[in-house]
DNA sequence: ATGCTGTTGTTATGATCCTACAAACGCCGC
DNA sequence: GCGGCGTTTGTAGGATCATAACAACAGCAT
């Protein structure tokens, strides 16, 4: 997906350039080269800035500087300019977590359970939903009415999982995701007798021996939502009343209904 | 080498935290599980303040929260921490440079004719040499007083230069990059004639066909600056003075000497 | 040679925004 | 009644944005 120069601009501030100094560097890629007038007539940067604006990259390693009269700037390349970022980000995390790995204090076992945690964002509880199942020993139960929560990584871990002999059930009504689900060697799949047909706040299910996540997806935004636990009295609580087919939400704001 | 806090928490400011939301995240690892209080006795944060920055810390994936009372946060692993800044600065890196490249125009040829320019750092010092020497055809002339920068890559480049029949020649005092020089098949190492022994700002000369780059070496903190220029009259007009081994300063408080 | 004009590069200043930091306060449990 | 919790408000300072002034210089016309 293309952007425009704004989301360009923001992105070199998440990068860690000022605004400035990504609107420099974009206009000398534009020009090849220039001077602090070319700069700035391009470049939504007043001309007295430029210079120092200008210095800061050099001194980034983004900018190479003629010092003629007038001073004349060119940028690096991009493969040059890409790596040099690459670098300093890595170096920063490097000295970041480092330190981190150092002094951090492994999560006692105890700690996690009668724990129900909120994890927010669809890639984030990908991994998580891969992580529950991955451990599985058991059983296991999936279901989601939203093809696309239904990722290729979920879909080879209970592949996984059935050929190492846990018992795997699929519950949806939509039939893309069964057609998905059947295909998968030793995997069940069943209609969820308790959801109404009109569901749509629920994510996904997902079950685990003794975990499991509750999702829900925000129709506005599409975002999503999820609470887990495993291990806990409340999950082996929501488990049997998942089996039970009766699960019951918990609060309208933050429903914990299962996939319909 | 090891990093305090402080370090750490400025090499995360770096990656895009804020100073609290380092502070944050680094209590937790310490903690594995915690309150806003136990957070704000283990962190130099205001325990008012541990509330929006757990919250703003979850938005980035970097915490999960367990609505109890009190509200309970933990980090996740460092590993899915790392791997999330790093998607972070990959998605921005591809938007940011995915606009400059649409609209980045090629640096005409002759546009580099007749530059000089000034390259500061010595990463990016190394890159240039390496770029200078490889393209050279018929000859290259390299030489350097400090070990240091006589890196790996250099090295290798003037190897297979010298493999592929270039005539190479180094210039140094220094007898550990004497040795090395020697060590290299079809590479004749000479002394340099003209600068004193007692020379302590030279940092590199590369002459390769009609390119070449000086750099000088600060004192107090060991940066190192260079110019370069290829393809240029100056740059003929100071290969043949380095050559006729009379390199002259061009200015005393950026001085252009060759290696000593 | 001189005067005028435009450009260059440096410096200063004010406005705005973000973050750090402190404090207040209603609610709740004990 | 007291302490803890969670939310909200306010202020100060620094960084960045944006504007402006000015000395020096180059080019040009006279």
């Amino acid at each position: 997906m293309s952007v425009d120069e704004n989301g360009a601009i923001d992105a070199f501030e998440r990068l860690g350039l000022t605004s400035y100094e990504a609107k420099v560097f974009i206009a000398l890629h534009r020009l090849g080269s220039g001077t602090a007038r070319d700069v700035a007539r391009v470049a939504d940067v007043p001309r007295s800035q430029v210079y120092s604006v200008a210095e800061s990259l050099e001194a980034r390693g983004l900018v190479e500087t003629q010092q003629s009269s007038p001073i004349r700037y060119r940028p690096v390349s991009l493969e040059e300019a890409e790596e040099t970022l690459r670098n300093r980000f890595e170096q920063e995390r490097e000295r970041a977590f480092e330190y981190v790995d150092e002094v951090k204090r492994e999560s006692s076992g105890e700690e996690t359970r009668e724990d129900i945690w909120t994890v927010r964002g669809r890639d984030r509880i990908d991994d998580r939903v891969v992580a529950l199942l991955s451990d599985a020993e058991e059983r296991i139960v999936f279901g989601t009415r939203l093809p696309e929560l239904f990722t290729d990584p979920i879909e080879r871990a209970l592949e996984e999982r059935s050929s190492a002999g846990v018992a795997v059930l699929g519950l949806t009504r939509e039939d893309r995701v069964r057609e998905r689900l059947e295909a998968l060697e030793g995997v069940t799949v069943e209609t969820p007798s308790t959801f109404p047909e009109t569901d749509r706040r629920s994510g996904r299910i997902a079950i685990a021996d003794d975990g499991i996540l509750l999702s829900v997806v925000d129709d506005d935004d599409g975002s999503e939502t999820a609470i887990w636990s495993s291990g806990s009295l409340f999950a082996s609580v929501l488990i049997q009343l998942i089996e039970a087919g009766e699960a019951i939400p918990v609060d309208p704001s933050s429903s914990t209904e299962g996939s319909a």
